[in-house]
DNA sequence: CGGTTGTTTGACGCCCTTCAACGAGCGTGG
DNA sequence: CCACGCTCGTTGAAGGGCGTCAAACAACCG
């Protein structure tokens, strides 16, 4: 992956990184930061389609289907790695085992899409709070992320709740239920979970979505 | 694609294609039919992630990730064109061009999972049903589906409020504003839409999401 | 002609949204 | 050093969009 690499990138907490409709020409991968992706309507209201890690691809649509059909901004400082899209085509002839990475990563997002869409179309508040809490627990603790067990947490309420379909308000309460019965804290920019287990369950969260690339 | 074509296959209406959480052998290109992917919770929710279309592809997820996190129904009686998995591989290693389809693929479904999750998640009932009855129509018009002017339509009404976060009597009374707003008019198993432009209007159908296959 | 499946409609209630206000933390400037 | 403005979190009150319950209607079929 190394020869595709076109330089570094640090981008500010808050500034977009790429932007929903437009076209890159370039593709990154995350080395540090966190950010959201999201698709807006025109009259403002906005849906946080997922949630951005440390390792994770930014930039495949734009790269395949010409055009992003969602924004991703920077939630935190973040260093980007950065690929040029020209060269896209060369690694599909040239490099079999990164071209089915690529597909595997694309199917990844489309598998966790659905799962999002599961919760946001067929769960209650509480359901979708304690669904999203443990996906990004698990997913910072799977990047080895934790810190004195505790996931960072560098989003804002507001992010949660246009990622669960949810109003600002009622996800405050329902976080402060959560906390109430001691499945969830969430204070400041960390996230604590004393039973992971019994989170997921409430969350309704599907065990085989923690998923590994497969040898080939 | 035809040296990878394993044989065709016949189910019938209302059987599975692909179970959610399965393994399957094979993968499929529906030839005739229509179909639903969709995630069921173990309480019985069900969440009707997408509708499948002749010429869509199933269980990309499967071939890719080891297993499904949906499962496919035949909506009608299907015929599918049958690949099998094991020489998968082969086709990334010899036949770049198809893996990049595949990609392709895997980044449209990507982008359409996207678009229903803000539907679901930000949009109110009759902007929903709008959006979807106008992307279906849309959909059977690009597959040269059309009869008469109208769409096939062979989903339920439960079908369509499972995959719009909707109970099946909203929808209904949904679905009956719409007619009487003229916007669409869905009877027995086809679908009339008179302003195609004005009911992605009220849906808020993004237009860039009709997507067409880029040469390399 | 009963049985089954899917559509339609009305009544009622609740989960969640909206509105509104206050508090806490923090950087900035007088 | 305090006042201020801004952002974000928190909480209460009130209202509405949508869910649930229930029943009738329509179409198809053995």
């Amino acid at each position: 992956m190394q020869s595709f690499k076109a330089g570094e990138l640090v981008v500010e907490a808050g500034s977009p990184v790429l932007l929903q409709g437009a076209t890159s020409p370039y593709i990154f991968t995350v080395l540090k930061g966190w950010a959201q992706r999201n698709i807006s309507l025109e009259d403002g209201r906005r849906q946080v389609v997922n949630f951005v890690f440390p390792g994770d691809f930014i930039g495949l649509q734009s790269a395949i289907l010409g055009e992003m059909g969602h924004s991703v901004e920077a939630v935190t400082e973040m260093t980007l790695c950065v690929f040029t899209k020209d060269r896209f085509w060369d690694l599909f002839k040239n490099s079999p085992e990164r071209a089915y990475d690529l597909t595997w990563i694309a199917s990844r997002e489309e598998r966790m899409l659905g799962d999002t869409l599961a919760t946001v179309g067929r769960k209650t508040a509480q359901e979708r709070v304690a669904y999203a809490l443990s996906s990004i627990y698990r997913r910072s603790k799977a990047q080895n992320l934790l810190i004195d067990g505790a996931a960072p947490m560098p989003w804002k309420q507001q992010d949660l709740a246009d990622a669960l379909g949810l109003s600002l308000v009622h996800t405050n309460k329902t976080l402060r239920r959560l906390r109430e019965q001691q499945l969830a804290e969430w204070r400041g920019d960390e996230l604590r979970v004393h039973d992971l287990g019994k989170l997921s369950d409430v969350g309704h969260y599907d065990l085989s979505a923690t998923l590994t690339r497969p040898l080939i």
